[in-house]
DNA sequence: AATACGTGGAC
DNA sequence: TGTCCAAGTAT
């Protein structure tokens, strides 16, 4: 351990700290869903909708992947369309492939028992540093760090750690003081209640010092710099990138959708045909004629451009020109799947093509409206 | 170590 | 409108 930690951990009073945070977190925690008990499979679940997204988010995905997957046989035995299906919306959907693939070898290899061991939790897909300590410590009480960007915040400012949060290395430094601090009588509650400070208290921008149940704890606070901390590293901008994609259909009503590989961005989720577009911009649509006849073998009347979708992921960010088209002979649509309007609902589709749909879905309303005024 | 991987909300 | 996220992991 680094000396200047050593030196502020001796003038720490651990066990009042414990005390306070403690006493808070049972008279302020939110009643969340996933506290109802302690089930190690609830729990993990939450552990992994949790990572990177927001409570309010993923209180409703929660619910409804419990009730459909309830235990983890039920997860294991079900088909991953359907999985995914569930997370659709959710994002960072390796997560959830992760998970399914992580609780079949829990179904398979461990009698459906969540391991409850650092090394053999740790082995599982998905579940790195973070979620092994959290799953440890909150469902089965043993004294694991669970280090995510709330702990590193809030104990950065504990301690005035001024190490680059946003580097991998600092992680080891919050591990070590959460291993001299934590609750051996109850490291369930003591983790989860340091996570809920930094969400509800000890929060990025503006933090409620004043009404902080460890206040006199806070050597930020103390020195007057909870403001200045943690110390975080900006990560780059977004690469935009032109997309032109095609809602294909023909005279059945039926949609002509692409499944995409089964790793990288979005992976295993279904689009429109989609293509980036590279070459200049008033030769779009000749570019995309060319490349849906190349890559599909489709032949088609393409629309003019009915409306452009931004698309911001963390990396990149896709404008998408959305184009219409009817295909000319259905029988040659290679590598596309051909659903109607009703089959298509069964599909998982990353936000950007859900917009897609809805706006052909309004474009048609609008056309069936301007044909068919109401009557009076 | 640095980068890929989603999304919607807050300021 | 832009910027920064929010209970991270895999490669």
């Amino acid at each position: 351990m680094v000396d200047y930690v050593k030196e502020k951990l001796k003038t720490f009073n651990i066990y009042e700290f414990q005390q306070d945070l403690l006493d808070w977190y049972d008279k302020e925690k939110r009643d969340l869903p996933w506290r109802q008990d302690q089930d190690p499979y609830k729990v993990w679940v939450s552990e992994i909708m949790l990572q990177q997204t927001r409570v309010d988010t993923v209180i409703p995905y929660f619910h409804h992947f419990i009730e459909k997957f309830p235990t983890i046989k039920a997860l294991a035995e079900a088909e991953e369309e359907e999985v995914l299906k569930a997370w659709e919306g959710l994002g960072y959907y390796s997560r959830v492939r992760n998970l399914q693939a992580a609780v079949r070898e829990v179904h398979e290899s461990y009698s459906g028992i969540v391991p409850d061991t650092p090394d053999t939790l740790g082995s599982l897909k998905g579940v790195g540093p973070y979620t092994k300590g959290a799953i440890l410590s909150i469902a089965y009480n043993i004294p694991e760090p669970a280090v995510d960007g709330n702990v590193m915040r809030v104990v950065s400012r504990l301690f005035s750690i001024w190490d680059d949060i946003a580097k991998p290395k600092s992680r080891k430094i919050f591990e070590e003081i959460i291993y001299k601090i934590i609750s051996k009588e109850n490291p369930s509650d003591f983790n989860q209640s340091l996570m809920e400070l930094g969400a509800i208290i000890c929060t990025p921008a503006s933090p409620a010092c004043l009404i902080c149940p460890v206040q006199e704890h806070c050597s930020a606070f103390e020195e007057g710099v909870e403001r200045e901390l943690p110390v975080k590293s900006k990560k780059k901008k977004p690469l935009p990138k032109q997309i032109s994609a095609v809602v294909l259909t023909d005279d059945e009503d039926n949609y002509y959708i692409h499944k995409r590989p089964a790793s990288g961005l979005l992976a295993n989720l279904w689009e429109f045909p989609n293509f980036e577009m590279l070459g200049d911009f008033r030769s779009y649509r000749e570019l995309l004629t060319e490349a849906m006849k190349e890559e599909y073998g489709v032949t088609m009347e393409l629309s003019d451009i009915k409306g452009t979708i931004p698309h911001v992921f963390s990396h990149l960010i896709w404008n998408i020109s959305v184009y219409f088209a009817k295909v000319e002979d259905s029988s040659n649509t290679k590598g596309l799947i051909k659903v109607n309007k009703t089959e298509i609902q069964r599909y998982a589709f990353p936000v950007s093509h859900q917009k897609i749909m809805q706006l052909y879905k309004d474009n048609q309303a609008c056309h069936q409206g301007c044909q068919a005024p109401k009557q009076e």
